[in-house]
DNA sequence: ACCTGAACACCGTTCAAGT
DNA sequence: ACCTGAACACCGTTCAAGT
């Protein structure tokens, strides 16, 4: 009759790490980044702001912690695809999505450099690196490419979020501002960006996302095969 | 005799905001992001923090400036190459030198998106895509890989650094530690990272990020004539 | 016009004291 | 073992008061 396990039969309500990681993701996702304090954590947890030093060392591991929590998930639902080019794709979608609901996952991510996190999207994408028969001389350059790239898109789209939602406009808003403003660019300065006015408004994000990382695979792919 | 040009003759030691932001980026470089602060910023420029208020409005702002004055010096300073791709590549070395000189570079980017230095940096890589000769259609996909590469490898080198900085060890040491600690994974669930870890101790991150510009400029070459 | 510096409303973190 | 909540040492920012 005596349970040898000693998984404790606590309260529902007991803090826990667990618990405590979970209310963070929901106040990242509800109000942002700045969202996140330890005062208003404690107070949706109903306790006081020191009982959650008992569980977690500080704010950065808690950031860290919420971050591996969504990429660990990610990855693991991310299908594998038919060909190594797909299963990338796949992959590369599957993280995009995961940022564009988790706005603060791209500077998460950059936080918390070489930490857990970082390590599993690493593994991933170069497991799918050497799927792809790329030599081991060119492995390192190849999955740094795509490594790079989709945390510079992550960071760059967390900060768009962050900026359009700090000026309460929304995507559109935020798109018809910065549009109106490349329009409104000097001509014989920015030729280029002003070029590009119409094309920032009507683009879509994801779509952009995915004809990047083709242009890389492409550019793998030219590289093995000169 | 009266100077109809209505620049004051100010003391030597008046503040300006060129001055506030000189004195922010070598605070910036001495100490990092978390050493900018409008208290430390007075005292080095002998006045209290009220009197920054009259010449920026507030920290975002500071951030964004210092980082274009760095930037536009940066880009100033990048010779044209013999050939697009020549130029490309120094436009790409100019700032990884410049973010390696100044860490806090690539996160101040990454939250100025869509301001000046962002627009910058834009125009210069978008007007050598086009010198490069890749068709309207595809230009915008083959600035935005250039662009969310360089910006990710800032952001990636920029945490390294403070991560190095933090626990007062150097490059080497954090390196080390790092690939340490990717030798010790699980040979079953990390492969791929585990046989890096001896790549990750000796690599060149200015050669590698170098590979990877030729890596996506071999892929935008590739799609202009498959 | 420009500067001063005290004051306000926050932070993350600690720690004695409780259960 | 785990939680409480007051207290500490900071922030960014404001603003009456000075020159």
């Amino acid at each position: 009759m005596v349970n040898k396990t000693r998984s404790p039969q606590r309260r529902e309500d007991a803090l826990s790490r667990d618990r405590i990681i979970e209310a963070a993701i929901g106040l990242l996702d509800s109000t942002g980044e700045a969202g996140l304090t330890f005062r208003a954590l404690s107070e949706q947890l109903a306790t006081g702001p020191g009982a959650i030093y008992w569980h977690i060392a500080n704010k950065g591991e808690l950031l860290v912690a919420a971050c591996d929590a969504v990429i660990a998930a990610t990855l693991a639902a991310c299908a594998d695809g038919e060909t190594p080019e797909a299963t990338v794709r796949a992959l590369a979608v599957g993280m995009f999505d995961a940022m564009d609901a988790h706005p603060w996952i791209g500077s998460a991510l950059i936080h918390a450099a070489g930490q857990l996190p970082t390590v599993r999207l690493f593994e991933s994408i170069g497991q799918q690196v050497r799927a792809l028969g790329v030599p081991q001389s060119r492995q390192w350059a190849a999955v740094s490419a795509l490594w790079h790239y989709i945390l510079g898109v992550g960071g760059q789209n967390a900060a768009n979020r962050r900026s359009a939602q700090a000026r309460e406009i929304g995507r559109e808003g935020f798109l018809g501002e910065a549009s109106a403003a490349w329009a409104a660019l000097d001509e014989a300065r920015y030729p280029f960006t002003r070029s590009l006015a119409e094309q920032l408004r009507d683009h879509d994000d994801r779509a952009d996302f995915l004809a990047g990382i083709d242009l890389i695979l492409g550019g793998i792919k030219a590289q093995s095969q000169p």
